[in-house]
RNA sequence: GGGCGCUUAGCUCAGUUGGUUUAGAGCAUCUGCCUUACAAGCAGAGGGUCGGGGGUUCGAGCCCCUCAGCGCCCA
């Protein structure tokens, strides 16, 4: 065993690993079944900090139940992020001076297929990086060929049902992409921006006007009516259906009255504009308004755009400068007030999204959102942390129908056909003829679905449905999904809904929703900021097992988490302590053969007590496992490793193992093995590649080729009692040692050591004076007191001291524990006033009132304790 | 406007049903050490009264109310 060069390591272990096929379930199995579907990150993409934490949170309960002998499937697998990658391959053609047009839809699609094929593959090795044990002979695509059946059968069905339909209706629409945008990929957002007021003229030439006021002065060319509140004072004396003159086009529109209008807000009279705002289009609808569309697909003005088209062509933003200024020329505009409000943008390009009239596609979401609903609130899908439980019955209850058609080349072409007559057949395979009239040459729909339609049916569609496959058959529903809360409503929600719809049956029972990685001041990673930390970055200079601790570690179950480069570093650290204690361990393990299989009761006290500690250390990780709480997990482990097994055992067992002659040694030996075998299997879901690496090198008899074969272990039994004894062992070399940094004794320098301690502390102390004289660098003990000797008491079990004849510092060692000392005064007040009050001895459990009462006893020894060694320093002085 | 979350040591955070310590960890700080697994280390030390206020309780960081600040989601 040489250094650990972990990316050597890494890299051919994984190759190893994947080879052998350990990441493949089992195909014939009594096992039961666990499953998980990744979330399939966009073949555009490649790695970031959300998707490293993500699938190392999914690694780990991967390979902690094949551990515990679960038969695993975690699937693979991208989806074609339809507008996100169209876009990328259109700015390639750009490049190259081409438009999509150009090329046509059937040689662009191609191209992106290049793409898919060459990026798609990026991501697949770099979560191979990072150790991920997927089953990359499940590898799925949104668009492979089954899962593009399984969105046809989808659809058809629901369209069948009547849930899906298609109309007119104002949707998001994106101008910059050109497409329409589902409510939830439009982004709110603050915007300073500007109230225009602007003056209607009455079309009686009475020289009355109305004002409007509005934040996008260029839609008024739209307009068709202004509405007023009925109840509203200011405006009882005008009858409905009075006309006013609409600036800038000549048209005359009418006042309608509507409770709509928020009466209390701005001048109380609101511009109406039916195709250019999702309000104004219900207003539209409830007085039968004329719906003018002023704008074309790509954001500019179309020759409806005021008189003559004088708009006609100019950008919306650049239309909406001009209509400003035309307004104020005629003398209609009173004022411009800045306003602050909240603009949608598109979740792909964040173009401002301009609410858009056209013909779509739709899911009628109501009656799956209300069976999604009880999914949840019936128990069968969990949230962890369940926090999330409420956000999801916020959205799903207030759910708006899904707009699922884009105007892309790059998807899934929705399955309709339309025919010359006016026809139109929704079918899985191109129908040969109208049903209608009966005539050939059906054309299909130009546009595809929503990416997220696809990604709805993942957990199924990945195991082979609308096939009844032996995947489907074993593998759903599926256990656990883990994700991020940002695609709680696009994906998550969704895949219950056609989970519980097409399958009968829930595609999950629990959702792990991780956080968000943020920086270390705990903003948000983003390219403008230019505070992205790159995970391939980290493994190339850490290792992949220094991200996947950190990012286990990190998870708390908060919204945000943030990485910083200390706690990668410390976590690094760690893994360099792990090596160096294996690697101490195993260099001292030849002919052991195997691990400690033994009782207890032949033991020493440290044994005794490290093979506890690895009980309860077995007990503690895999309950925090089963509940999903990573960093409680990752905590515990580093905490035993370093703090009890290194710190502690180690050094207890080098004493023993580095004797001429010991018989007992062999004993240690076999327990250190089973500790250090025991801590790196279940430290392997979180750190797979040092723990392999490491357990290749045991040098045991009874392995199998692969930690990824080994059992979980499992608590044993007999060291009750041992762990008070090794307490109270470590305290007289705490204090030991304590005292020592007091009287600023060097570390090559032994003390003679006085001891006077209470019975069970002395037994202790005699039966274990070799360690403490090592671990505490005594030359010996001694049973009198030195004129000048410094203790400090552990707690109740008597005194300790060393020879202080040579105080260098007695001055600021008075002031030192003097402090200790009034504090430690305040807290025996509080503990006595507790145990005085009447009350609480009547009420409080017997076991509390005896804790309080032995922790004022000891409490008031350590005062005491204190109070004489300060008047000894005073003297000293 | 509706909803949710956060506020514990200088920093980042734990604290699981209210009573395991005298509220913890890592990093940072200070002191002393190259002790044959590890200076990416070892040994020791200092540091918070748990955002403010009120309440429930024998007892609250943990439950309730309220105020303040920060953040997010939906409209």
């Amino acid at each position: 065993m040489d250094r650990y060069e972990p990316k050597d390591i890494e890299n051919r272990i994984y190759k190893e690993w994947e080879k052998n096929g350990y990441f493949e379930p089992e195909e014939a199995s009594n096992k039961p079944p666990f499953s998980i579907v990744i979330p399939p990150p966009n073949v555009t993409g490649s790695l970031h900090m959300g998707h490293a934490l993500n699938n190392t949170l999914q690694d780990i309960l991967a390979r902690y139940k094949r551990a515990r002998g679960y038969n695993v499937l975690w699937l693979p697998g991208c989806d074609h992020a339809g507008i996100a990658t169209q876009n990328v391959v259109e700015r390639e053609l750009k490049k190259e001076k081409k438009t999509k047009e150009e090329l046509g839809r059937e040689k662009f699609t191609e191209k992106v297929w290049q793409w898919k094929e060459k990026y798609g593959a990026e991501i697949m090795r770099q979560l191979r990086r990072l150790g991920s044990s997927l089953a990359w002979t499940r590898e799925r695509f949104t668009m492979d060929e089954g899962l593009s059946n399984a969105v046809k059968e989808v659809f058809v069905s629901l369209y069948e049902e009547g849930l899906i339909y298609r109309g007119d209706y104002l949707i998001n629409w994106c101008p910059r992409c050109r497409t329409a945008l589902s409510d939830i990929e439009a982004v709110h957002k603050e915007i300073n921006g500007n109230f225009w007021h602007i003056r209607y003229p009455f079309a009686d030439g009475s020289g009355r006007y109305i004002e409007v006021a509005t934040t996008r002065p260029e839609t008024m060319l739209g307009d068709t009516a202004v509405a007023v509140n009925p109840e509203d004072a200011r405006y009882v004396d005008i009858k409905e259906g009075t006309r006013v003159i609409l600036p800038e086009t000549g048209r005359k529109i009418p006042i309608i009255k509507d409770s709509y209008v928020d009466k209390d807000f701005g001048t109380g009279a609101v511009k109406i504009t039916p195709a250019h705002d999702p309000n104004d289009f219900e207003v539209g609808a409830r007085h039968k308004l004329e719906i003018i569309n002023v704008m074309n697909e790509n954001g500019t003005m179309n020759e409806k755009a005021g008189e003559s088209g004088k708009y006609s062509g100019l950008d919306r933003f650049e239309a909406r400068k001009r209509v400003v200024e035309a307004l104020d020329s005629l003398g209609l505009l009173v004022k411009t007030e800045p306003h602050k409000h909240a603009v949608s943008h598109c979740y792909r390009c964040d173009t401002v999204v301009e609410p858009y009239i056209s013909t779509q596609w739709f899911v009628k979401t109501g009656p799956m959102a209300k069976e999604a609903i009880r999914s949840v609130e019936e128990g069968r899908v969990k949230f962890v942390p369940d926090m999330w439980e409420k956000v999801y019955f916020e959205w799903m209850r207030n759910i708006k129908d899904w707009c699922i058609s884009r105007q892309l080349w790059w998807g899934h072409r929705i399955p309709a056909y339309y025919c010359g007559c006016g026809g139109m057949v929704v079918a899985k395979e191109a129908p040969e003829k109208c049903p209608e009239c009966g005539g050939a040459g059906l054309k299909q729909d130009e546009d595809v679905l929503d990416t997220w339609f696809s990604s709805a049916l993942w957990p199924f569609s990945t195991l082979g449905w609308p096939e009844k496959t032996k995947d489907l058959q074993m593998f759903y529903p599926t256990s656990v999904l883990v994700t991020s809360w940002d695609i709680l409503f696009f994906w998550v929600a969704r895949m219950i809904m056609t989970g519980v719809k097409f399958m009968g049956k829930e595609p999950f029972h629990t959702v792990v929703i991780n956080s968000l990685v943020c920086d270390a001041q705990g903003k948000k990673m983003s390219k403008s900021k230019g505070n992205v930390v790159d995970p391939l970055g980290v493994i190339e200079s850490h290792s992949a097992d220094a991200l996947r601790y950190t990012m286990a570690a990190l998870e708390t179950q908060q919204r945000h988490i943030s990485f910083s480069d200390e706690r990668l570093k410390g976590y690094s650290v760690f893994m360099n302590k792990i090596w160096n204690a294996s690697k101490f361990a195993i260099s001292n393990l030849g002919g052991v053969g195997d691990v400690y299989s033994g009782g207890r009761e032949g033991l020493k006290l440290p044994e005794r007590w490290i093979l506890g500690e690895l009980d309860s250390l077995i007990e503690r990780v895999t309950r925090s496992l089963e509940e999903y709480r990573f960093s409680e997990a990752a905590v515990s482990l580093y905490e035993f490793f370093w703090h009890s097994f290194c710190d502690w055992y180690i050094e207890t067992a080098k004493i023993e193992i580095y004797k001429e002659e010991s018989e007992y040694a062999g004993t240690v030996k076999k327990v250190l093995a089973k500790v250090l075998k025991e801590s790196i299997i279940m430290m392997h879901p979180v750190i797979p590649f040092i723990t392999e690496e490491i357990y290749s090198n045991l040098p045991l008899a009874a392995k199998t080729g692969t930690i990824m074969k080994e059992s979980w272990p499992e608590a044993g039994t007999g060291s009750a009692g041992c762990k008070e004894e090794m307490e109270t062992l470590m305290r007289i070399i705490y204090t030991i040692r304590n005292i020592r940094g007091e009287l600023e004794i060097g570390p090559g320098e032994k003390a003679e050591v006085y001891m006077n301690l209470e019975a069970d502390a002395a037994k202790i102390a005699e039966e274990y004076g070799e360690i403490i004289k090592i671990l505490g660098k005594a030359s010996g003990f001694i049973r009198e007191k030195k004129p000048v000797f410094i203790g400090r008491q552990p707690a109740g079990t008597g005194e300790i001291g060393i020879n202080g004849d040579q105080i260098k510092d007695a001055a600021g060692l008075i002031k030192r524990k003097s402090a200790a000392l009034l504090k430690l005064e305040s807290r025996v007040k509080s503990v006595e006033r507790k145990l005085l009050n009447a009350d609480f001895k009547a009420n409080a459990p017997v076991k509390v009132i005896a804790e309080e009462e032995e922790k004022l006893a000891k409490m008031k020894a350590d005062a005491e304790a204190l109070k004489g060694l300060i008047i000894i320093l005073e003297k000293a002085v």
